[in-house]
DNA sequence: GAGATGTTGTGAAA
DNA sequence: TTTCACAACATCTC
């Protein structure tokens, strides 16, 4: 039987040819012919939110795996089709007379719903389909499994889990040849040849015209009026296999309709860039055996991180997560220094988190993504919540909300909110596409339970688009962390704006590289501009209300009354799964049991022009400072962006008089006005 | 049922 | 630099 086998290899999740079980199941076959299929899924072209970083990351490392698929069969490359998979695989097998399907298990809601539908098709075909666990220490089926079907909603139940289930595999390597990916009768010679006499297989076959199967078919998610980054034509699916000059290629990020100048390419794709990098991290065995996550300092940038930045190439698979285990624990007993580290903190606790995540998101499902409808999420009444139809369907665009709130929200995504801490942490991650762990705490919580009160699924849509790191297990596992909606509690820990930065570096290394009108500020200030005296604000050449926006809310306030808000939700006790929840009723509930208030309504924007904000950390052209286009729609509230700041002088003045008379009583003046009354809870 | 624990808070006091 | 109160959560162990 073997020896006739025809397989197709699907990559998805995997990236890489080193230690991938799946692969090597696929050469376990022995197969006449080995197919190393990317199919270019239109689902995650439209109906995933990628922005231009991912998408760049994700070509770079599909570019990086057909090359060395080439240097190890010199015959072969990646082959890239373009379609719904459920639709062009079939043809695939029928055409190319596959025997086999196999691929590494893609554990994601999204992937598990995919690979359903290519398994029925499979069955019709004849095909057989080999699935092989890959992409995460454990087999998140197999965990969820030994849980009773539960999520693992922390470490110790998740250590306790997989230490009956023995050691992480030990990584295998690269294989040292391919079988050629030739039709039954070939008769080609070259790399060349071969795509040729593909192709012509493939003839007759229609391009896709639609835009995945997924959800609403018009909706495109990465338009630019749905916030998204695309503002050209999408070509790529103008051919089924590429343009004939190169065949089978791997697409250009114009043909998916965005822009590669607008970002800077700081982290680069691909599984030898990976496998570099961990090398050298490796090579310094006292930072492996001692690293400590908590420790490490969100202050850095990308060109100089603090921890591993190995997440990127975790993601798309062009690390093998068991090699970073193994190559860790090797670098580890390399260490004769003093006390080493452990789980949860150090590099290897960092990967069982990644598992917890992937094992609670397989026992949840699709809901794991929202509040509604997900058990393991506490409800809060947060601002700008996640729409639904009668149907239960998720409305696109959003609806819009209060305006304070989609202004906020938008400032936040541009970062521009008027805190130092924020605002660069916000635009490093627009600009490069990650941000360290710890300042992703520090934006989520402000954007949820600590400042704004606006709904985690908002924060979690913006990283999905700009992260290239993004996971969809980690990315709202983390943010319901933050948000203190699962997994964690403790929601009288609150990161302050100035304090938690300060604790890793005072100088504000991180705010002067990525808020430059800022860099002149003396470093007592540099967190907190809007404290400094004129004078200083002068010397530094930032006029704050005028040069960079004033804060956009009260931090203090804001946070005693929404830990105040936390405490009556948390009384509440309701879920995502609560009747009340699902009824639509939890809010009037909440108001009426505990006299909740009304979204704030004042958001003074003539205040906040900002006239030296570099043009790379603007909105785009014609999308300044509008709430139109905020992730997943908005009202287009009216808020004002002046862009050369001096429009309004008069009002930046009074403002900055104010100010200074507060700052005796070290009080700052709130941009938006707090309102009447008290939320005063009944008990 | 009590007490300890929980990757990653803050600010004052010792 | 370390320790503790803050006002207080859920979960796990005993």
């Amino acid at each position: 039987m073997s020896k006739s086998a025809r397989v197709l290899y699907w990559f998805r999740t995997d990236l890489r040819l080193h230690d991938s079980p799946a692969l090597q199941a696929a050469l376990d076959l022995k197969p006449a012919a080995l197919f190393p299929v990317w199919c270019w899924d239109p689902n995650y072209v439209y109906k995933h939110r990628v922005g231009i970083n991912r998408f760049r990351f994700l070509l770079e490392s599909m570019n990086a795996l057909s090359k060395n698929i080439t240097s190890t069969q010199s015959n072969s490359q990646l082959l890239v089709v373009r379609g719904e998979p459920t639709e062009l695989l079939p043809e695939l097998w029928k055409r190319w007379n596959i025997t086999h399907l196999v691929i590494e298990k893609d554990p994601s809601a999204y992937g598990r719903r995919r690979d359903k539908l290519i398994r029925e098709a499979a069955k019709k075909s004849k095909v057989e389909v080999v699935a092989v666990q890959g992409h995460h220490l454990y087999d998140p089926e197999e965990v969820t499994k030994r849980n009773k079907g539960k999520p693992t909603m922390s470490m110790s139940t998740l250590q306790k889990i997989v230490s009956d289930m023995g050691d992480v595999p030990k990584p295998i390597d690269a294989p040292k040849d391919l079988p050629l990916p030739t039709l039954k009768d070939s008769k080609s010679k070259s790399l060349k040849d071969t795509l040729s006499e593909l192709a012509r297989s493939l003839e007759g076959l229609p391009h896709y015209t639609g835009k995945g199967r997924e959800g609403p078919e018009s909706v495109d998610l990465n338009s630019t009026e749905l916030g998204g980054q695309r503002d050209k034509k999408v070509t790529c699916y103008d051919t089924v296999n590429g343009e004939p000059s190169e065949l089978f290629s791997v697409p250009t990020l114009a043909s998916i309709g965005m822009d590669a100048s607008k970002v800077k390419d700081t982290i680069k794709g691909g599984e030898p860039v990976a496998l570099e990098k961990l090398a050298n991290i490796c090579k310094d065995a006292e930072y492996v055996a001692t690293f400590a996550k908590p420790k490490t300092s969100p202050g850095q940038s990308a060109e100089d991180p603090s921890t591993t930045l190995l997440s990127p190439y975790l993601k798309f698979g062009c690390l093998s997560v068991r090699k970073l285990w193994w190559d860790a624990e090797e670098a580890k007993k390399k260490y004769k220094g003093g006390s080493k580290t452990g789980p949860p903190e150090n590099l290897n606790g960092q990967l069982l988190f990644r598992d917890m995540y992937a094992c609670a998101e397989h026992a949840i499902g699709d809901a794991f993504q929202r509040v509604k409808g997900n058990e393991v999420c506490r409800y809060m009444d947060w601002y700008l919540p996640t729409h639904y139809d009668k149907n239960g369907e998720v409305v696109l665009p959003r609806p819009p909300g209060d305006a304070v709130s989609e202004a906020r929200l938008s400032a936040y995504k541009l970062g521009q909110t008027g805190f130092p801490w924020i605002d660069a942490l916000m635009r490093q991650l627009r600009l490069e596409g990650w941000m360290h762990h710890l300042g992703r705490h520090s934006v989520a919580a402000f954007l949820t339970r600590g400042q704004c009160w606006i709904s985690w699924e908002r924060g979690a849509e913006i990283f999905d688009e700009y992260l290239i790191d993004w996971d969809p297990c980690s990315n709202p596992g983390n943010w319901m962390w933050l948000s203190c909606s699962a997994f964690f509690t403790q929601y009288f820990r609150l990161y302050g704006l100035a304090t938690f930065p300060a604790k890793y570096d005072k100088t504000g290394a991180l705010v002067r590289k990525y808020c430059p009108e800022l860099a002149k500020f003396p470093d007592k200030y540099i967190y907190e501009p809007f404290n400094a005296p004129k004078d200083v604000q002068q010397k530094a050449g930032c006029i704050i209300g005028k040069d960079y926006p004033f804060p956009m809310l009260d931090e203090k306030a804001t946070k005693g009354e929404n830990m105040e808000r936390m405490k009556i939700c948390y009384q509440a006790n309701l879920h995502g799964t609560s009747k009340e929840v699902l009824e639509g009723k939890a809010d009037d509930m909440l108001k009426k049991q505990h006299g909740f208030k009304d979204p704030p309504k004042e958001f003074d924007w003539n205040n906040r022009p900002g006239s030296k904000i570099p043009d790379w950390a603007k909105a785009p052209k014609g999308e300044e400072h509008t709430t139109k286009g905020a992730p997943g729609g908005g009202n287009g509230a009216p808020v004002k962006h002046e862009d050369d700041g001096h429009d309004s002088d008069d009002a930046v003045y009074e403002q900055e008089d104010e100010q200074k008379e507060e700052r005796g009583s070290k009080k700052r003046k709130p941009a938006v006005k707090q309102e009447e009354g008290k939320s005063k809870k009944k008990k």
